[in-house]
DNA sequence: CCAAATCTGATGTACGTAAATCAAAATCTA
DNA sequence: TAGATTTTGATTTACGTACATCAGATTTGG
């Protein structure tokens, strides 16, 4: 049988009260006392019963998602996923809070996050805008013993507790080997297709797909990076003209959202140029190109996990336990129109 | 505040002790006071707190792990895992045997089941060896009430509640186009390693590689099946033979273990031929073989999420709650060597 | 050595549910 | 309608922890 406090307070040879005091660091136990009663707890491994803890304290733990308003199916994903959450809140006793911030924008989202820091939620999980003033705020956070996770993308040299997203580096590196080695031994020139520069994410999935295929297919020319700012729109424009002024192109690399004018422009202007297309993010749209033949391959990060794990990071962090960190590491995952969910 | 049994108590005009006997499915409720009860439950949106209730029932959850007694390392990791639940135990309430049956043996598995159901432990998960007795043994458990879930490898046909495992078929597929794929235009022939054609897992990896290598790689002709039994001294012998042989080899997929044997006759026979290898499990041995260059992708499946899942998955129908199917849902994880956790 | 301050023990209630007991009420049977 | 039977209510204890209160013990300062 798991010892309890009882078995504390016969092992220590003090009272309940005493116990109890120095568990929840409560004031008014001598300093021998003290480590009478931790010595006990380390020797006959006592580990407290959260969900009893939880049962008797009635807590719940109140949790904010920050997330960007942006317009864009993975974006969409990513809300649905909090959403399941929120109904599954009174199971798991978390008290989950959306708020929207524009997209890009520190400063708003500094404004978000001072405020939480008054209101003091149980844990903060945001898509990050990778700017030196929002880490500050959450380096702030994170000194006043708020958890903090970031979502998605990364906080450059901040203190959050966790990162709940995937390893964008080896993500562009990922895509490079795929698109060289689906493009055999040919020569030619590589699109990549991005959102925007400003975002940590996106400038490291181009920082490892540039270095891999310099490194490895030297034969594969890397043209200037378009920015589409996730936009459908702006990306098909965008991606129509490259297409039609460059007739060496033979590979596209898109490594941010905005799929939907992508595929679009593939459809109107390269059908007969047999392209190979590596784009990130499962979506409908992606999900139908790759079955059809315009994608190649979809790396892909599992919003729903992102959401779980950030959630099971900050009530882990909220009571000082321990996380299983292989569960929480987010895979990149690569599709094939044979695997796919 | 969630409404608890005090509410539907009052809610239904009944007492605590009706109320308590129908959730419980107790004797002694008339019909249409039962129906007015259950009638308030879904009213007022009642969820009983699992928590609380197995704290006053001072539950735990007596699960069983039925393993193959096999010398591989994708075993031996998956025992890891079990062991690591098994230390997980106190805070997840569980209480995990492991049980060792010999591989390919269904005779011994039947006899274990049978035990098993006079048993009653809370759920089962085993690594099922394909055949029809066992297939009626654990329908039999299942009749019984006893909640099952097949682990790597499923069961055909077979009442099992859930399968903790990746597709099989899918995962061929995957294999069959990385491969068609890598080798670009080429022609020339392809050696496939396998375990034994007895166990379904393996069965439906080469069904899968087959169908997609015939239908849309035609340049690909596939050797005759080499089985190693998983054994690496077995698999060494003979690759190396057709290795040896066979000079218009270009290709190889390993979809089962054994792999040590694959790598060594590898790097003896096909130093300078360029091979173009794709193998399951990432282990010690495969992972260093892709970083060298050795084998060009690996094939996963997450022996920590597949057994994390079963004990959830478990414990939710000993409970008759539902599962957050995505979460359970086993990937094929794809590992180049710049994507390697 | 005494008073004041500090520390410790004993005890009770609460959280939401399970499970048991016993009494009372309702229903059924003859 | 009496008596047996079934159904329902009221109440209590328990699970492991949190938290509060008050009394008693020990230590500290002067």
């Amino acid at each position: 049988m798991r010892p309890t406090v009882h078995d504390i307070a016969a092992a220590a040879g003090v009272s309940l009260a005493t116990v109890d005091r120095v568990l929840n660091q409560r004031p008014g136990v001598r300093h021998v006392t003290r480590e009478k009663v931790e010595k006990a707890i380390r020797e006959i491994g006592y580990v407290r019963d959260v969900a009893a803890a939880n049962l008797a304290k009635g807590r719940t733990y109140p949790l904010v998602f920050i997330l960007p308003a942006s317009d864009n199916s993975f974006m969409h994903g990513l809300n649905d996923e909090v959403r399941a959450a929120v109904a599954r809140s009174p199971v798991e006793r978390t008290d989950i809070r959306t708020l929207e911030v524009p997209a890009f924008d520190p400063t708003a989202l500094v404004r978000v996050l001072d405020e939480l820091g008054k209101e003091r939620p149980s844990g903060i999980a945001l898509v990050a805008t990778d700017a030196p003033e929002v880490r500050d705020a959450v380096d702030r956070l994170v000194q006043d013993g708020i958890p903090v996770v970031t979502l998605v993308s990364d906080l450059t040299g901040s203190q959050r507790h966790h990162y709940a997203g995937v390893d964008n580096i080896a993500a562009g590196r990922t895509a490079a080997r795929l698109l060289g080695r689906f493009l055999g031994g040919a020569t030619g020139e590589i699109a990549v297709l991005a959102g925007s520069m400003l975002v940590r994410d996106h400038r490291e999935r181009l920082e490892g797909f540039a270095s891999v295929m310099a490194a490895e297919f030297p034969l594969l020319s890397i043209l200037p990076v378009i920015e589409g700012r996730d936009d459908p729109e702006m990306a098909h424009m965008l991606v129509a003209d490259a297409l039609s002024k460059k007739s060496g192109i033979i590979g596209v690399y898109s490594l941010g959202a905005g799929n939907r004018g992508l595929i679009r422009a593939l459809k109107e202007k390269a059908v007969d140029r047999s392209l190979t297309v590596i784009a990130h993010e499962l979506t409908t749209h992606t999900r139908a190109a790759l079955l059809d033949g315009t994608i190649d391959a979809i790396l892909n990060q599992d919003a729903g996990h992102e959401v779980r794990s950030a959630i099971r990071v900050l009530k882990a962090k909220a009571d000082g336990l321990a996380v299983i960190e292989a569960q929480e590491r987010i895979r990149l995952d690569i599709f094939l129109k044979d695997n796919l969910p």
